[in-house]
DNA sequence: TCTGGGGTCCTAGGACCC
DNA sequence: TCTGGGGTCCTAGGACCC
């Protein structure tokens, strides 16, 4: 989770004028980029989630929820299947109760993050200013985008809609929170312009979690001191909050109910971290499954160094993580001398902290990590300098 | 009918160095 | 011999987000 600091104590000399901050995000993504594969679903209860798998299918060749066995979770549902109560992030086998005659599709990551490089550079046409918040949202600047808000906003759907035939809604605000905030209101298909002063009415009676950073734990904790709405969150004390929120977050949580936010966008990053990481279909048990651990283990050795490769990142830091049938997880963290990128050095450093792990209870969740990332150009650049020691000397080993 | 996979950031203690 | 701080790196865990 990230959060602005404090505010800014500098008196301003002289107010700088608003900021024109959109928020875009693609309605129902997953689902609505498969309703262009499959028009004839459109109007259906439709899920993605699961794994590619051979099961029964009917008529049509769709697989319906109801004969879904196994670990998954949704991870996108049409609005008609939503209105059964199905939402992201809920176990599939749950969903099915819920919704047994949804179509249910497994998700195709590679057309996804296709559809979400072209939506983003029609953006980029109208808009070059733009942060990157993942396959289906971004923010954009429009400060200095000459053209009317609205006008602006509505060009930008267009041009999405356009390039891809997909609906995104659109919050307009002067900054990020509350353009995250306004982006949702009016979903599907909305487009929403805020001002400062519509926080009293449009912003405070919503709940506290549909702030960005406000997850589960910090909800049923404000939940605790009778703090529901984002109102409520506005007018309580900051020594308060700060008191039982810890003073960083606590500030942050003051700040944000009253919608202030100066965060600037982030144009381009560096990845921090690489991953792999897999569920089984059943618990495994570290001893007497050890041959099919060290299958899978190897198996994602060899995926996650295929990415560090394919983008050019070496490791300096390898880490395992370990799920275990009562969902604790514990990872372990190992740094390497020489930065490796390779799926036999990445099993080496994996073998040396799966050493310090706790192996008494079944598993059901393997994973690796590629941390401390250098890019592998910039590594080489610097050890492959005019004193160059890789290639052997052809005086090497000869008495002095 | 439990709970995917890929990330970021924050906190906090201990080691180690100055 | 005792007593400090500060800074940085490493490691582990946890909250949160898409």
């Amino acid at each position: 989770m990230s959060f602005p600091e404090m505010p800014n104590q500098e008196p301003q000399a002289a107010a700088s004028p608003p900021r024109r901050i959109a928020h875009l995000d693609m309605d129902a993504y997953f689902a609505s980029v498969e309703l262009l594969r499959y028009p004839e679903l459109k109007g259906q209860p439709v899920v993605i989630g699961g794994r590619r798998r051979t099961a029964a299918t009917d008529a049509q060749g769709f697989q319906r929820l109801r004969s879904y066995a196994g670990r998954g979770v949704v991870t996108t549902a049409t609005y008609e299947a939503r209105t059964f109560g199905v939402r992201s992030g809920m176990g599939l086998m749950k969903a099915a109760a819920l919704a047994p005659d949804a179509i249910l599709l497994p998700g195709d990551y590679e057309t996804y993050s296709r559809v979400s490089r072209t939506f983003k550079a029609a953006v980029a046409e109208l808009a070059p200013c733009i942060e990157d918040r993942g396959i289906d949202e971004i923010y954009i600047d429009l400060t200095d985008v000459p053209g009317e808000t609205r006008d602006l906003a509505q060009r930008l759907k267009n041009a999405v809609r356009q390039a891809t035939g997909l609906s995104c809604s659109i919050g307009v605000t002067p900054n990020k929170l509350l353009s995250k905030l306004a982006s949702e209101l009016q979903k599907p298909d909305g487009l929403t312009i805020l001002g400062l002063e519509d926080i009293p009415t449009r912003i405070w009676p919503l709940p506290c979690a549909a702030v960005n950073g406000i997850g589960p734990k910090a909800t049923v904790k404000l939940e605790g001191f009778r703090i529901h709405t984002i109102g409520e969150l506005a007018k309580a004390d900051p020594g308060f909050l700060m008191e039982h929120f810890g003073r960083s977050y606590g500030a942050w949580l003051h700040e944000a109910a009253h919608g202030r936010d100066d965060r600037p966008l982030t144009i381009s990053r560096e990845p921090k971290s690489i991953s792999r990481e897999t569920t089984f279909e059943r618990d495994l048990h570290p001893r007497q499954d050890r041959e099919e651990l060290t299958r899978i283990l190897l198996d994602l050795c060899e995926r996650l160094a295929q990415d560090l490769d394919r983008k050019g990142y070496l490791a300096r830091s390898v880490g395992i993580k370990l799920r275990f049938d009562d969902f604790s997880t514990v990872t372990r963290d190992h740094s390497v001398q020489v930065p490796v990128a390779d799926a036999a050095s990445l099993r080496d450093a994996a073998r040396d902290s799966l050493k310090r792990a706790p192996l008494d209870r079944k598993l059901r969740l393997l994973g690796i990590r590629a941390g401390s990332l250098v890019r592998e150009v910039d590594y080489r650049m610097q050890h492959a300098g005019p004193d160059r020691v890789a290639e052997p000397s052809l005086f090497e080993g000869l008495a002095p």
